[in-house]
DNA sequence: CCAGCTGAGTTGGTTTTGCCAACCTAGCTC
DNA sequence: GAGCTAGGTTGGCAAAACCAACTCAGCTGG
């Protein structure tokens, strides 16, 4: 039942929750906004099928959280919401995009920017030290621990 | 036969290329310095069709290389390398493994440490300003360009 | 010079997953 | 109490993944 292969590799373990098909567009819609079920199946055109087994997954591993609220003269209904874990997806999301910016480059340019908020100063994404300053990849070192694997996964 | 949608959004731009399964765990390998097809299909235990497809994905797009080489005293074989545009999604795993090792914890510790080459002090995935300093996610805004779609995908 | 080995796949059949349309259910409105 | 709507579930079909077996080309050993 659990989607989390039991591997050392924590790279596996997030695939295990967010590396199905649709998982990513959900998220980015999470990011824009979306909470309810008919939203989210609406705005991507997925079977609602695959959406339930979705959401539930992100849920079941603290991604998202489904509330029930009331509209006042209305029944009762269940919205999704990111949690605090799912919010720090946003770094993720922000990587696919950049380098798809990048190197999967769409005719009318890009559809979303980022910028820091006041002024608008351009961001991306990059490794920082604890320091706060910026890494060039090549600086940044791969090392393995006793927990490395032997072989798989 | 594009893989690619045909989407004003880079995030599912790149999830065209990246996002069908074992696609990430492929490059995980090639990122530690799997190069041959027998290499990654033994260390994932990946399906050689599936491999094959995948691989001709990654070439396809330009993630990776395929270069014919010829050890002295054998025949010629295929070596799949990483060209510098998949050496950039570098980020975009280890965002993912930061996630998986906070979240989604193993209990012998993360398998792999990211570390600031000389000296070993800390290295993170986070958003940077073109200073080089780094960005709380809370400071970023995200900006609609008119490129953005008004429905879809 | 022919049998066997090895790397890099391809092919065929089975199982799993995804997709689509239809259906269900609870509570609200009319 | 009939119909509407949000939020799903169910069932049949199609696509993708999985597994085992096979191919193919060039070396190597006998």
């Amino acid at each position: 039942m659990s989607k989390v292969p039991d591997s050392s590799c924590s790279i596996a373990r997030s695939l295990g929750v967010l590396g199905e098909r649709w998982t990513f567009l959900i998220l980015r819609e999470a990011f824009g906004g979306l909470t309810r079920f008919a939203e989210f199946r609406d705005s991507l055109g997925i079977a609602p099928d695959v959406l339930a087994d979705r959401l539930a997954t992100l849920v079941r591993y603290g991604v998202m959280e489904r509330a029930t609220y009331q509209e006042p003269g209305s029944r009762s209904r269940s919205a999704y919401a990111l949690t605090p874990a799912g919010r720090e997806l946003n770094v993720v999301l922000a990587a696919l995009q950049q380098w798809g910016d990048l190197h999967l480059p769409w005719p009318e340019g890009p559809s979303i920017l980022r910028r820091v908020r006041d002024g608008d100063r351009p961001v991306h994404v990059g490794f920082v030290d604890d320091g706060g300053k910026e890494i060039a990849p090549a600086d940044v070192a791969m090392i393995r621990t006793a927990a490395y694997p032997g072989q798989r996964t």
